[in-house]
RNA sequence: GCCGGCAUAGCCAAGUGGUAAGGCAAGGGAUUGCAAAUCCCUCACCCCCAGUUCGAAUCUGGGUGCCGGCUCCA
């Protein structure tokens, strides 16, 4: 099955190729550890995990890439010296170090609660900051940059493509430029790529000058550059890095290799809370933790994005949120059933299986769209539900389900590591029934609850009880 | 002001020319010691207006609303 994405770049969806045949090769923008990232920022980096897992179940071998801000970034394109990373430590009264160090770990917990697969190299901006000047370097050389002082700008005249990606023209940025014009740039959409302040706190010495620091768009090239090469497939971020942000990488990255940056340019949508922006101010910007409080783990945040195609507008809700976690469940009871009716069969054939596989590829090959691909999903439980499956049916739907689905999507709950064995489970079963048929509901209940915290789902029936592992 | 995107049931969300996937919630029924789970049944003409077409949620024009970019932001 053909993999095929929308390219923000094309404006259109394309069949994947790769530089490289059976290689990937990617790279995402990451989060600026100056707090702890929200849901919102999570939809972005739960889509790059989708991608990764999707390039793997396809067996292509693939090399991610995720950077890490650690330094800030101007609060305005303008001279004041101050950033967020900065302001934040100053409101906390602590370094500006210590404060990355607490946000970074805070950052990769949660992609682990998530159940993210760790990047091949998390790069942080400071410790990058040869590299960035080399691509100043080269840039002046290359004449697409220019020096007033100890600041160096990026002439965007000087780059014909720029404004591509975005669809802006350079005579529309300078109408609708809200900044006060920095009278050092030959044109206001010019942008920064090394700056200096004496006042600072992170601040380093180059041919620059003694008190420089890297303009907020260089680290990115820089960095793409030394792990992923001159040229790579992919690059994601949130539709809000389309520009500037990307569209300045291009031009900086291909004014100094004069070679084309990046194939494929991929962008999710902002999650929307209550049908509107999520925003400080609204009191809705949550974090996993505040998911964590009202009974929702990370796995249902994990499921509920994934519901949704990641070019589309996505609203969260706890209503939503809830309606995802029920869904999640279900399919974690599909799982338990499966295996329970699979007995430890061997996988064979079997029609709704063979169809939910199909539908289920097709609809992750065509621009993921993992709305209609978890459908799939409910049309096989409900499938067997109905009709239920011989054993090696039950077994190939469950070897579906946990190494296609699951694999790609992440969304189910580790198994329980320990659990009472097949023979205790029916032992306890015998008693509780042995306590209905005695009317000692008080005992039997008591057996219920014993079984269900193991994990063990009862089901009772007018044909006696069955039961599988959740 | 200039660019761009979206608008589908109570909630979330697929579908982009041939007559509305899926999930959650809700209601009715079956089953049950109670409960849970499960099974059967019910539940949308797709923001508004005007066009194109044999036929439109899907195309065009105009509204309205929301979102993004032009300014740190996934």
């Amino acid at each position: 099955m053909e993999l095929r994405f929308y390219n923000t770049l094309s404006r259109r969806i394309e069949p994947f190729e790769p530089l490289e045949p059976g290689r990937v090769r990617m790279y995402h923008c990451g989060p600026t550890v100056y707090q702890r990232p929200h849901i919102g920022n999570y939809r972005a980096f739960l889509f790059a995990d989708l991608l990764r897992r999707v390039f793997e179940a396809r067996g292509y071998e693939v090399l991610q890439v995720m950077n890490i801000t650690d330094v800030g970034h101007l609060v305005a394109d303008a001279d004041d010296g101050e950033d967020k990373l900065q302001a934040q430590a100053e409101k906390e009264r602590i370094d500006p170090w210590e404060l990355v160090e607490r946000v970074s770990a805070e950052f990769f917990a949660d992609l682990e609660a998530l159940g993210v697969r760790p990047a091949h190299h998390y790069p942080r901006a400071t410790q990058h900051i040869p590299e960035m000047v080399e691509l100043v370097r080269r840039l002046l050389a290359t004449g697409h940059a220019y020096r007033v002082g100890d600041n160096v700008y990026f002439d965007v005249h000087s780059f014909p493509g720029y404004g591509r990606l975005s669809g802006n023209r350079v005579e529309d940025l300078e109408a609708g430029a809200r900044l006060e014009p920095n009278p050092e740039k030959r044109h206001p959409a010019d942008f920064a790529l090394w700056k200096s302040d004496p006042h600072h706190l992170m601040k380093w010495e180059t041919e620059f000058g003694p008190h420089g620091f890297p303009g907020w768009h260089v680290e990115c090239s820089a960095m793409a550059m030394k792990y992923l090469g001159e040229s790579f497939d992919i690059h994601t971020g949130g539709e809000d890095n389309v520009f500037p942000h990307h569209e300045c990488e291009i031009a900086q990255s291909e004014g100094a290799t004069g070679q084309p940056f990046v194939r494929l340019w991929m962008h999710t949508k902002f999650l929307q809370v209550d049908g509107g922006k999520m925003s400080k101010s609204l009191g809705n910007v949550w974090n996993l933790d505040d998911l964590a409080e009202r009974g929702f783990s990370p796995l249902d945040y994990r499921f509920f994005v994934l519901r949704a195609h990641y070019r589309g507008s996505l609203n969260f809700t706890w209503d939503a949120l809830a309606g995802a976690r029920e869904a999640r469940r279900a399919l974690n009871d599909l799982r338990g059933r499966l295996a329970a009716a699979a007995a430890g069969a061997a996988p064979g054939r079997a029609p709704v299986v063979e169809r939910a596989r199909t539908d289920f590829a097709a609809a992750l090959a065509d621009d993921l769209n993992t709305s209609a691909a978890v459908a799939a999903l409910f049309e096989l439980r409900n499938a067997f539900l109905r009709d239920g499956l011989e054993p090696a049916g039950a077994a190939a739907a469950l070897d579906f389900l946990v190494e296609e689905a699951d694999a790609q999507l992440g969304f189910l709950d580790p198994t329980a590591a320990v659990g009472p064995s097949d023979e205790e489970v029916e032992a306890l079963l015998a008693e509780r029934a042995e306590a209905r048929a005695a009317r000692d509901f008080a005992r039997a209940d008591a057996i219920r609850d014993r079984l269900q915290r193991a994990g063990i789902v009862l089901e009772d029936s007018p044909d006696g009880v069955r039961w599988h592992r959740s």
